[in-house]
DNA sequence: TCGCAGGTAGAAC
DNA sequence: GTTCTACCTGCG
């Protein structure tokens, strides 16, 4: 099936988003595994020019296929329009040239991206995204090649540490014990993603966020242990489609500061504020192209 | 080798 | 309220 619509997949794909790892690639066709409507179908997605190729396997309809994959690479949102508004303000101006096509990579799975964007705190991308993908092939559901996010009563249920793992089984030998959360290379978030896997079993219902306010979401989620402001805007920008979440960490920082404070050094804080008052329901999309638009016009290197 | 990587928790001003 | 520091781990 063809859906026709300016994006750039690759880029969109690998540019970090803390939604999701990138599907798995071969010769540009992304595939992977998703939810439609309680059925686990199988994508596989390639872009050709303007066009979005795309076959699916799976019980689910055409529209079902077509709207969900709408919703992953949020094909309805006007880019011609976006770069239109950075355009029209000259701090942003230059930037839909260094990452044309660019969107968000929404999150198929609200939960993982809740532990994703746990995962991606402190950590680089190459780490959180091996890390992820780990925790799938471990106590996920596998399809094909494919494997789901496992669900929070699932990851609930998994070891802490090796020694958490060695001394619950029959194991002998404690370097045997590579089926826990620590094994995957989280560190110290382990006991941060147990926690939240605890919550959003029996103490919040994932459903019950998208229906929030942008500020009850907010502070709903910031009571997740390993959850501060910017991995709360990651969660609700890239996990639950909340498009005035402006998630300020140090990049952001530098850039807004370069880009409107002349340099000066300006808190986190007031970067987050700033964004949110500044670019309304455009933040989310500001904030997405602002680092890939420093990562590509070698701003990165200049700031740091 | 040692510092850093798209921050957060906890404690101290 | 704002500022300081330790922190898992893999990679250059």
């Amino acid at each position: 099936m063809i859906v026709e619509t300016p994006i750039d997949l690759e880029l969109t794909q690998l540019s970090g988003q803390t939604s999701q790892p990138p599907w798995y690639e071969v010769d540009g066709t992304f595939s992977n595994v998703v939810d439609v409507k309680g059925n686990s179908v199988i994508f596989n997605v390639k872009q050709s020019g303007d066009f979005l190729d795309f076959t699916y396997s799976g019980d689910a309809s055409d529209k079902q296929a077509i709207d969900k994959l709408s919703y992953i690479f949020d094909l309805d949102f006007d880019l011609d329009k976006f770069y239109r508004y950075l355009g029209n303000h000259a701090e942003l101006a230059e930037i839909p040239e260094f990452c044309s096509g660019l969107r968000l990579f929404l999150a198929d799975d609200p939960f993982e991206c809740i532990i994703s964007s746990i995962c991606s705190a402190n950590n680089s991308i190459k780490r959180w995204t091996k890390s992820i993908c780990q925790i799938k092939e471990n106590w996920g559901d596998r399809f094909g090649n494919y494997y789901t996010f496992p669900k929070s009563n699932d990851l609930l249920k998994v070891y802490l540490d090796d020694e958490g793992e060695f001394n619950s089984s029959d194991i002998q030998d404690i370097s045997m014990c590579t089926n826990n959360l620590k094994s995957c290379g989280v560190g110290y978030r382990a006991p941060y993603m147990r926690r939240a896997s605890e919550m959003f079993t029996d103490e919040i219902d994932l459903h019950e966020i998208f229906k929030m306010c942008y500020d009850e979401a907010f502070e709903t989620i910031l009571e997740v242990p390993g959850v501060g402001p910017k991995v709360a805007d990651c969660i609700l920008l890239y996990g639950f489609n909340f498009r005035e979440a402006f998630p300020s960490d140090v990049w952001i920082k530098r850039i807004v500061s370069h880009l409107y404070f002349e340099g000066k050094d300006i808190s986190v804080a007031k970067v987050r504020e700033f964004g949110m008052e500044e670019f309304g329901k455009n933040a989310g999309y500001v904030q997405l192209y602002m680092f890939h638009y420093a990562r590509m016009s070698g701003l990165m290197k200049k700031l740091k």
